[in-house]
DNA sequence: GGTGCCATGTAACGAGTTACATGATTGG
DNA sequence: CCAATCATGTAACTCGTTACATGGCACC
């Protein structure tokens, strides 16, 4: 029940609507936990009949209504529970690496055009990165946990970012030594 | 339905049962694709039907008996076309990760104790591809596709856990000057 | 008049996990 | 005698994805 958490942890920003959990997952917390907006409602009505979390309708003239989600104290319970829990390392997965395994069989400039496509993804990823960087963690402070704990993250992002580049260039210069 | 690619990859090598495609997927080609034997028997008899592979019974005194799986033609031409297709990148999607959004609220101690956890995993999993290294690939003909592209593959691995111990010791670092 | 944002969900399907189930042989 | 290896699978369940469904407002 991961999704259930990664969805406390959203909230523990503050009240948001099932949209505004959504938009977190698309951008910040997205990056490490993705997720769509049919399986968030999902989970909000569920962690809602467990008293994870409750709910208030907000009316908006103009504007659809919208139902405002907060933690409650068994949410927090629950959050801090899951935190003790050892967190299971995920498993590589990834095509491309499969692809490797049958090169022999494979046409190469096709595979080199797919690293290359994927050397371009993680190039708009480390740029998109640095720009939150500089605008939201220039000048952190070492002490604010909230702040620190979303900076690594995104630090575990450019790193991931920057070994997918080099990667590429290795594979990039070994494939054309092949073909 | 990319598990049954993934076999297809795996039966490249040549004749397999079920049994040893788990093998695979357990060590080598699992380092980057990961599965279990249920998954991967339902998977077979799948393609069977498909006919993507064909089987061949083979009955072993003293041992259980095996159906051994080879490649079609129509598996290989499958197989093709499959690796013609733009693979996706796999998401990020790390529990750590996430906690690390809400580490106001959590117990610092615990989740340094989780960092340096994970730290020993890619250690040992860096100590692991390293002596795959020196045992198969000490010497590698770089005109050869089929050593090469398994080669690639393991330094995305080595290059994956390196990158997981420099952040693990980067963010120890930070955990430290936070309590 | 079209695109995009706000805001909510359901239904069907496919992928993946966990538990259950069997049974012989080999080595310590 | 116990554990590991070889060898196969089924059943139940949860998780995740894709497609479907609605509808007003604001901006260009």
């Amino acid at each position: 029940m991961a999704l259930a958490h990664a969805i406390l942890v959203c909230l523990t920003e503050g009240k948001q609507s099932g949209y505004d959990v959504n938009k977190a997952f698309q951008g910040s917390i997205g990056f490490f936990w993705h997720s769509d907006h049919q399986r968030i409602y999902r989970e909000l009505s569920k962690i809602l009949k467990l008293g994870w979390v409750e709910c208030e309708l907000v009316e908006q003239p103009s504007k659809p209504n919208k139902k405002l989600y907060s933690l409650t104290q068994a949410g927090i319970d629950q959050l801090k529970e899951w935190a003790k829990k050892p967190s299971p390392t995920a498993p590589l997965k990834d095509d491309l690496l499969v692809r490797l395994f049958s090169l022999h069989m494979l046409d190469l400039a096709i595979l080199a055009e797919q690293v290359r496509a994927r050397r371009e993804e993680h190039v708009a990823k480390l740029i998109l990165y640095r720009k939150i960087q500089v605008r939201y963690y220039s000048d952190v402070d070492p002490t604010d946990a909230r702040t620190v704990g979303k900076y690594l993250s995104l630090k575990f992002g450019m790193r991931d970012a920057e070994r997918w580049i080099a990667w590429c260039d290795e594979a990039l210069f070994t494939l054309d030594n092949l073909g």
